[in-house]
DNA sequence: CTATTATATCCGCATATCCGAATGTTGAGG
DNA sequence: CCTCAACATTCGGATATGCGGATATAATAG
């Protein structure tokens, strides 16, 4: 259980505001989020790194991919900062933006380049994973 | 209304959850809070004021005092972090203390220095202010 | 007026944070 | 083995933050 001020302190950014409000909506690949994100990979990943380390999200390795989500829901702190942040996000049109742009991006298949990458031979990787514990 | 980044950036230092802590128990001047927190006034006031341009609390005048109390109860996002918040700070050893050394405070006459420049003769800086709405 | 008390703000200084570019690492495919 | 793609980490620099001491402001008492 991570202290309250790791956990504000994960959430005191924008962008990591944003990344929560996109992984509320299930689990994301870092390619994803840094499609929607716009912004350079490297800078997405240290947000997701931090994130982790206060223990708002769980990160799984499939193939070449890591997945993301949030898994925080467990502690009564963190869930309800989350649950009133949700809220909270879903009238503000930039995090709105955000939803649409996921929404697009699911509809012409997750994992923006995947189908690059996998002609159709294998399953390709899930997009709601089952369980995450890390 | 601030931005919630605003609001978790206040609440991402544990001298500043504190003094949430105290004055979710009721409305405190500066120099009671000092004491409490041990820590320097300009410290406390830094904090204060922080805590103020985040919108979590308003001050009132009264005299030479500065009370400071909660005023973010009104924003949904606010009133639910802060209500985890409270829940979750209910359990920790640290905070306890605090509360309990406000209890003591409060027993022996809050604004400890109060008897020494007020003797008896005015009623004395309210110590619960009927309203807030800055 | 002066003195005193409570509070706010300023000043360096140390440290932390954020960023993008560059580099490392990992896993899949050939 | 080598190559490539996804991701992680490191690096250097700009900016922000927290801190205590010093100083400024406000209000009251005399």
């Amino acid at each position: 259980m991570t202290a309250p001020t790791a956990l504000f302190r994960a959430l005191a950014d924008r962008t990591r505001l944003r990344i929560v409000n996109l992984l509320a909506r299930g689990s994301l690949c870092v390619c994803d989020l840094q499609q929607i994100l716009g912004q350079p990979q490297s800078s997405v990943s240290r947000h997701l790194a931090l994130l982790k380390s206060a223990g708002l999200v769980a990160d799984r390795r499939d193939g070449l991919w890591v997945f993301y989500a949030l898994t925080a829901w467990d502690t009564p702190l963190a869930r309800g900062v989350l649950a009133a942040l949700r809220d909270h996000l879903a009238g503000e049109a930039d995090y709105r933006r955000d939803a649409d742009a996921l929404s697009r991006l699911r509809l012409r298949g997750a994992c923006h380049l995947e189908r690059r990458r996998r002609p159709a031979s294998r399953p390709a990787p899930r997009r709601a994973p089952a369980r995450l514990e890390a």
